[in-house]
Order: structure tokens, then sequence, then C-alpha cells
RNA sequence: GGGGGGGUGCCCGAGUGGCCAAAGGGAGCAGACUGUAAAUCUGUCGGCGCAGCCUACGGAGGUUCAAAUCCUCCCCCCCCCA
């Protein structure tokens, strides 16, 4: 028994049931579901981020889902400054707080008392990214192997992104980007209980690819209306820019060409159904190295039983980590 | 029936005598990841008892020291004429 109670983090690869089991299991808890999803976070994009579905919703409330306007951006740290209030508090009123979601970086920044490096203008962003356009990663890659040569190493000379992101903060705070290793250590800001749903590839990918037509269908007229919302040179410049926010989702850049008519359904279909595969090996990949996890298989398993199963692993504290156990 | 084009590794596709287990892309697999993370990047990618060997470029023969590449016959696909 545990008697403070736990954060209980439901975490899984796209497409397993993470939805499902977390309704019912909030309904055992009688608490909520603090979302932990990088795309569900924006509004307006319900089947295209696969959001929980307005039944889902009535039953239980879903926190931080829809609340990012599409033209926005948010980051790890600013889902972290949003999601450790809601989680301390229903730890303080439940002794409980159930977080399930799919974005492992999202779910470390909820959960783990990581050092996040402070955010920057983003005019020296916004010149870094204009730099690698012109001058390609090789010059950020160059110049970050000087200002700061361990995470010059550590990233590599192709990531333009990571490398824009390293050099920005250097840049402007002077602090190091390298010399953190807080992401992988077992270290919680609370007794916490991670589970990672699972099933066998084969038929993880049956249900992404089956249910793929239909989210380009649904996810069409919802890029459509983003689309009517913008200004002709907005969306032309859209199609340029680096993805960012909304438009990093799997799918909406698929999408929008399936829209504007320069490929056809199944091409769409096919593209969007094997990144999103690509996308839930890389969410496994999360999950191994999380480490701490609990791992359930659901096949054939109703999530009512699932999150019977959860209830008791989070009863019995027994695999519970105090926030500085190993 | 006549003329033309083509069949390459899981898929698409380059390769026209040796430097070819075969460019490139996709898929698949593994990994990295600290204010863009559903992003971005890396590795791997015929088999094996792996400094070598085996199997492989539609099939069967042949030419050659050497063939995915040349010749013969056969099978299949596409286009045009009939």
């Amino acid at each position: 028994m545990n008697p403070g109670g736990a954060v209980i983090g439901l975490l899984g690869p796209t497409g397993v049931g993470k939805t499902s089991v977390g309704v019912e299991l909030a309904g055992r808890l009688r608490a909520r579901v603090i979302s932990c999803d990088s795309m569900q976070l924006y509004r307006g994009f319900p089947i295209l981020t696969n959001q929980p579905t307005p039944e889902e919703r009535a039953a239980v409330t879903h926190e931080l889902v829809g609340i990012v306007e599409p033209g926005g951006c948010f980051s790890a740290a600013q889902y972290a400054a949003v999601a450790r209030p809601l989680i301390d508090e229903d730890l303080a009123r439940w002794g409980w707080a159930l977080v399930v979601g799919g974005t492992g970086l999202y779910f470390r920044a909820a959960v783990a008392p990581l050092d996040m490096a402070p955010a920057v203008d983003p005019e020296v962003r916004r010149r870094l990214e204009q730099r690698a356009v012109q001058q390609g990663a090789a010059a950020l890659y160059a110049e970050l192997s000087r200002l700061d040569p361990e995470a010059a190493a550590a990233i590599g000379p192709h990531n333009t992104r990571r490398l824009v992101r390293a050099l920005e903060v250097v840049v402007s705070g002077g602090t190091a980007w390298s010399g953190r290793g807080d992401l992988w250590e077992p270290a919680y800001r609370h007794p916490t209980l991670t589970v990672g749903l699972t099933l066998e590839r084969e038929e993880l990918y049956r249900r992404i690819d089956a249910r793929t037509p239909g989210i380009i269908v649904g996810g069409a007229e919802e890029v459509r209306r983003h689309l009517e919302g913008l200004t002709s040179e907005e969306s032309a410049e859209e199609r340029e820019a680096p993805r960012a926010g909304i438009e990093s989702a799997i799918g909406y850049r698929e999408i929008r060409r399936y829209v504007d008519g320069r490929q056809g359904f199944d091409e769409t279909v096919t593209q969007v159904a094997a990144a999103t595969r690509r996308y839930a090996r890389r969410q496994l990949t999360w999950l191994r190295k999380l480490g701490d996890a609990v791992i359930i298989d659901v096949h054939d398993r109703a999530p009512g039983e699932v999150a019977d199963q959860i209830l008791a692993l989070a009863l019995s504290g027994e695999h519970t980590k105090e926030p500085r156990q190993g």
C-alpha cells in the first residue's frame, strides 16, 4: 500500500490504446487525465492528432488537450510549466495524478526534475536558421565545435535542428549546452509509477495501417479549414518554412500536398502510415530507454481489464519509484 | 500477326564486359535525443562457420580468363500498327 499515492504515467506507442485505458483508469481513480502529447496540445486538429473523442472527454476531464492555437509553437519546457502544477494539484487533492501520452521528452519534463536550458530571444533562433539555410549545417557545427565541443560531438554535423538549439543557448546565455545528464537519471519529482503499454509489432502496425485512411479523410478537412484561415502568402510561406508547431504533426505536410492536389489519396495514406509506424518505433525506443516502466502487453485485453491491472500495481506500490531511488 | 520498349535485391529504380552483393530512394531494423520532440539526426539493410565463401540481376543454354551487362531459344509485361 502506498498511502501517499503516486504519479501514474501511462505511455506507449501510438495505436496501443493509451486513451481508452486512461479513461478507464481515471474513472477508477476518480481523477482526471493529464495529457502528455506534444501534438494533441493544439486546437483544431482532433482527428489528425488522434485526440480523445468528445465522448471520452465527456466521461473524463482531459487536461492539456487542444489548448494551443495552431499558429503557436509549444515546447517541452512550456509543457512542464503547465503540467507540473496540474500534477501537484491532483496529487494533493486525490492522492493520484494520471499522466497519459506518447511524448517521451514531455513526460520526463513533467515528471522529472529536469534542468532545462532557458528560452532565448526568438530572433536569435531565426537568424541561426537562416544561416543554416545559407551556409549549411556545417557552419553551425563548426561554430558549436569551437564554443562547446562536447555538445557538437554529441549532436553531429548534420542535425540542423539541434545545432540551432544548442548554439542559441550557448551564444545568448554563455552557458554550456553539454554537461547535463539528468534526462535519463531515474529521478522523479514525486513517487512515480511508469507503465508502458505495448503490442506485438505486427499487430501494432496493422492497427496503424487500418486507422490511417480515416485520419487522412478527417485530417484533410481540418487542414483545409486551417489553410482557409491563412492569407495566401502565409500559406505559401508555411510550405517552405521549417516544420514547427502543428505543422510538424505526422501527416500534416502529406495531407497538405493531398489537399493542394499535388498527390493522390492512396499515396498519402501510404506515406502517413509509414511515418506513423516509424514514430511508433521511436516511442518504443524511448520506452526501452526509460527503463523504469512496467511493460504491459495489451493484446486481446479490454481497456478496463488493463486499467484494473494498473490500479492494482499502483495500490501495491511495488513498482512505484521514489523520487531519488534507482 | 507485324513493329517497338521492358523484366535488377522487400518495393521503386540506376547500372550495358572486370573497379558489382550491384548507385540512389522508399520500407524494415537498431540507436541518439534536456524550451521546435508526431520534430531532428545516426547506423544498418541477401545469406553464412564472415580478411573468405555461397546465393543473386525473368528461365535455359552459349561466347569469354571474366557477364546484370554480349549471343541463341523460351516465358512474362507495356505501347503502337493489324
